[in-house]
DNA sequence: CCAATAGTTCGATGAGTATCGAAGCAGGAA
DNA sequence: TTCCTGCTTCGATACTCATCGAACTATTGG
């Protein structure tokens, strides 16, 4: 028998689940209370829908206390939801043809593990441009210039390119509708600039803020032009 | 505004549509009734939903006569399907725990408009083992011997490399659990097998039928080692 | 022109399910 | 213990929507 994909789906496919899961795009596990008031729901109808997504296999859940913090199942679950992200904001962007309500959401966020929004598009052409990574319209590759580059900023190359996921990956943005960096190597981009504190999780949204300084030495150290 | 997944997720998320899009992974274009049967169900019923599926920018719909021919949107779609496929095969594999019901479907079929099944990931092996592809776990290449390979063959590499999609691309196979080729590469090996006769389409499913010399010939061909 | 086939529209029915109030359970705090 | 909070279970309600019969439009073939 072919698998069932109406059962994932159907998952996806209801809006506040998939508020939830947008939600949890942030990467953060958040709890069944924060997931509920974050869809504008009571706490059992949260609950019911929870309880699905872990038995569909979507999320994963971690008791600690009396909470319950709930978590994308890994990063194929979120790959997924990039996929109907940009199939979602495809062809609709002629007939709204209203920008996006928060412009700030639309510079800079986060997606599951990685940097996306404006600033990760400028991130992705200024790493081909010095050659440190080569978009061949095929695929996206580190060359060797990027790995010592990466290097020198204090990447353990060889430790996060062992690993059945792609180093590189490039990932279409939805509000911009161009390449950003995912991958492992994406993943460490935005580990490490969290750790600099460059810039810090918003703590209810997918939103990244950058401190003003921040910005700068992450501009100046990955060599953006700022405008 | 981010883009709403759940609309398209729950065009997914509904058995009947499910069976019409699995159908439709064939790669062929199919009449409304022949989607019905497909799916048994009523041609009213099949209308109504054929029609939310072209709205929802899924399907495509092409008029000749009096008859309505029914494709998928493009590549991007059949890419959010493949995942939803492995996806749900992934977690039930113990569970369910019965093989698939028809050997054939396990051993060749379409995905639609490359290889898959059994035969595909023993050409994905194949071409890993001669040096045509290289498979870094991170991304997946043609080299230069590849090329030259490929140009044997009969293919215009810089034709279909010269394209907005990936030449190379592997693809987790939802029933054997291990990648095999897709792309524009993996799109041309299955048009020139099928322009040899090598193989042919099933007319109702996504099977492939390969002749006995033609199966010998691809073997052949591509290095494959028959058991 | 008439018959046959492909597909659509409309309306009624029914199944599935999201929602929340009320009650219950469990972990942590006083 | 007693209280408070986080979460779950149960049951009733309401809403969405898949389904099909019946009637209708459009295209092809004789």
């Amino acid at each position: 028998m072919e698998p069932d994909i109406s059962a994932i789906a159907s998952l996806i496919g209801e809006t506040t689940r998939a508020q939830m899961l947008m939600a949890l795009m942030s990467g953060k596990a958040l709890t069944a209370t924060e997931l509920a008031t974050s869809a504008s729901i009571t706490s059992q109808t949260a609950s019911s829908h929870l309880s699905k997504l872990v038995d569909g296999h979507l999320l994963v859940v971690r008791k600690q206390g009396r909470h319950k913090y709930f978590q994308l199942r890994g990063h194929e679950v979120a790959e997924l939801i990039e996929k109907l992200l940009t199939l979602s904001a495809a062809p609709n962007t002629s007939s709204i043809a209203t920008g996006p309500s928060d412009p700030k959401l639309r510079e800079s966020r986060v997606c599951y593990d990685h940097l996306a929004g404006e600033v990760a598009v400028s991130l992705y052409d200024a790493l081909v441009r010095q050659g440190y990574i080569a978009d061949n319209s095929s695929e996206t590759l580190i060359t060797d210039s990027g790995k010592a580059f990466f290097t020198n900023m204090g990447a353990d190359i060889a430790k996060i390119e062992n690993n059945k996921r792609p180093l590189c990956k490039s990932c279409l943005d939805w509000s911009e509708r161009r390449n950003h960096l995912s991958g492992t190597l994406g993943q460490w981009i935005l580990e490490d600039l969290l750790s600099k504190g460059w810039a810090r999780r918003d703590l209810n949204s997918r939103m990244i803020h950058f401190s003003s300084n921040g910005k700068t030495l992450f501009n100046k150290k990955y060599g953006i032009a700022s405008i």
